[in-house]
DNA sequence: TTGTACGCGTTATCAC
DNA sequence: GTGATAACGCGTACAA
């Protein structure tokens, strides 16, 4: 493969001036640079883009951190990620991990390696101080609400979404009020466990242990669901929906087993899902692409401008009232 | 940040015996070894990967280009592929196009400049002969079948699977078939068309213009194709549906004003989504994950063993009878 | 406006 | 076992 250094040769001139020409740089006579492009037809040179970063200690990457791709949440995200790092000319570097702590770990060397310039993450299983001491090293933008620690972040509140919720459910005269989750370890869980037990002890409700669904992540397990609550004794009279998809699936299946929703069960989704409008589920709008793009751009700053202060950015909420609630 | 030199000055060593001690090879002392990784210790010391892949002339790293990321069917390509490049200790650079040729010629440019060792193409614009050109100097591997031009590729039937589904309905008595297809240009599309034209030709069934409706991509899709079906003189009595989402969106608008199905319209989709189990929509299954890890095995192969032959492998597709048709 | 020479950080090839 | 030293290919002061 002919180098840079070959097409010196071939028109003549210096590889500086090549460089030059390359990066469109003035300064550079009319002649010399035509003969430099004809040196790069004829040898048909590329540019070599890892000697460029070597080069320059950039390498215009930035990396993505998240656990699956194949789910509506991630996939919305790094959609947002993805266009505003289109927008400004960055790449995305994927790092799948599955939750897996050594995966997560070799992203974050990887970090360290200078493989990317920057990285955000979605989700993550590793505590908060192993990224507190790699973002000494490198930008780090997490989407995750986290208030021992000072990083950049870009978080939907789920607190106040599932609050702003189970208020609306009390109003409407709910007591008995159970909810579905996904992971319980996930700060955002954690942040919509502890608005449900704060909610519940205002109005003086005693949350019972099985009017908690855990394990919900897809579809199909709103069926499982439904099932459980079919065999119980003192049913909730709503629930509150990890996502839509779930509470698309127990919708479903409600509707085929002859469960009246909302006469018999109120179904509060989180998402606002095009299924969810389908199915008229009542539902609280996550701005998932927005979060992504955000993200980005967050990052992009500290990128570009190089300072380092700290920043936190909340997305608002909406609830949307539809037939199941 | 501290380099290889640093260390073996720390060390009291020589540079290429610190690149030995880190890189695992054999014949070095243990007490040199000891000290190389004392001092990688004491310094922080963290390898340069943009260094290394600039003297090794190989990234490790694989590109992926595709429209949209945030879509069942590129997920659920992209989950595959990255499930195989994490075993096989490669990482995925994303390559998202909106279908826009100059994105697309982008992601085919840093192939040449060498910052992936290979791309996988999921779904594209440009013509077969531009990636004719460029598989002359780096690997490609493509997700679609392509017959004028020697690729590797892996893919699925879309002829067959239509004609499966197509030759089911005849089977049933229908002969009034339409179809909803997305984008009409790509070559799924094409393969589809054609084996629509060719079954309905066979039984003898002249197919009517407004039977094919276009644009469906989204569950949303499904809700104008029933309305504008709704709305015809001559209805068909069958519909392949371009995906389950869409084949979801047309069954349940049609439950919500009172179709009945499969008895005034039968219905096929394509996918065999979560979605279509749980609505009971008879559907063609696709095997997207698949086709996502044997992209990467084959595109591995080609770079572990270096040559260069010329392969295609068909994926199977399989009819899952259900409620719908 | 142009060229020289060095830096980027690592690996690979020799010679010892 | 070990150490110089030359690649790898490009960017960029600095000098001219």
């Amino acid at each position: 493969m002919a180098n840079i250094r070959d097409l010196a040769k071939e028109a003549g001139v210096s590889v500086s001036t090549v460089s030059r020409v390359l990066n469109g740089y003035p300064y550079v006579s009319e002649e010399k640079r035509k003969a430099v492009w004809e040196a790069v037809e004829k040898l048909n040179y590329t540019k070599n883009i890892q000697a460029v970063h070597l080069a320059k200690g950039r390498t215009m990457i930035v990396g993505v951190m998240l656990p699956y791709i194949h789910h509506p949440y991630f996939s919305a995200v790094i959609e947002g990620i993805s266009k505003e790092a289109l927008r400004y000319g960055y790449q995305l570097l994927l790092f799948q991990t599955n939750y897996d702590v050594e995966r997560e770990l070799e992203a974050l060397e990887r970090l360290r390696m200078k493989q990317m310039d920057g990285l955000i993450v979605c989700s993550h299983e590793v505590g908060w101080e192993i990224f507190d001491a790699y973002q000494e090293e490198a930008p780090i933008v997490l989407c995750e609400q986290v208030t021992e620690y000072d990083f950049f972040t870009v978080y939907i509140d789920h607190y106040q979404a599932f609050a702003k919720a189970l208020h609306y459910l009390v109003k409407k005269g709910h007591r008995r009020i159970g909810y579905c989750i996904g992971r319980r370890t996930g700060p955002n869980s954690q942040a919509r466990e502890a608005a449900y037990q704060d909610v519940l002890r205002d109005v003086g409700v005693t949350p019972q242990r099985q009017w908690i669904f855990d394990g919900c992540l897809f579809l199909e397990d709103g069926k499982r669901v439904i099932e459980q609550w079919m065999a119980m004794e003192e049913r909730p009279s709503a629930l509150l929906v990890t996502s839509d998809q779930v509470a698309a699936g127990i919708v479903l299946e409600a509707r085929r087993i002859g469960v009246r929703i909302p006469e018999e069960l109120t179904i509060i989704g989180f998402d606002n899902d095009p299924l969810a409008e389908m199915l008229g589920i009542t539902t609280v709008a996550l701005p998932h692409f927005t979060l992504g793009e955000k993200a980005f751009r967050l990052l992009h700053h500290w990128l570009e401008t190089g300072n380092v202060p700290r920043k936190q950015e909340e997305l608002p909420t909406r609830l949307v009232v539809r037939a199941t609630g």
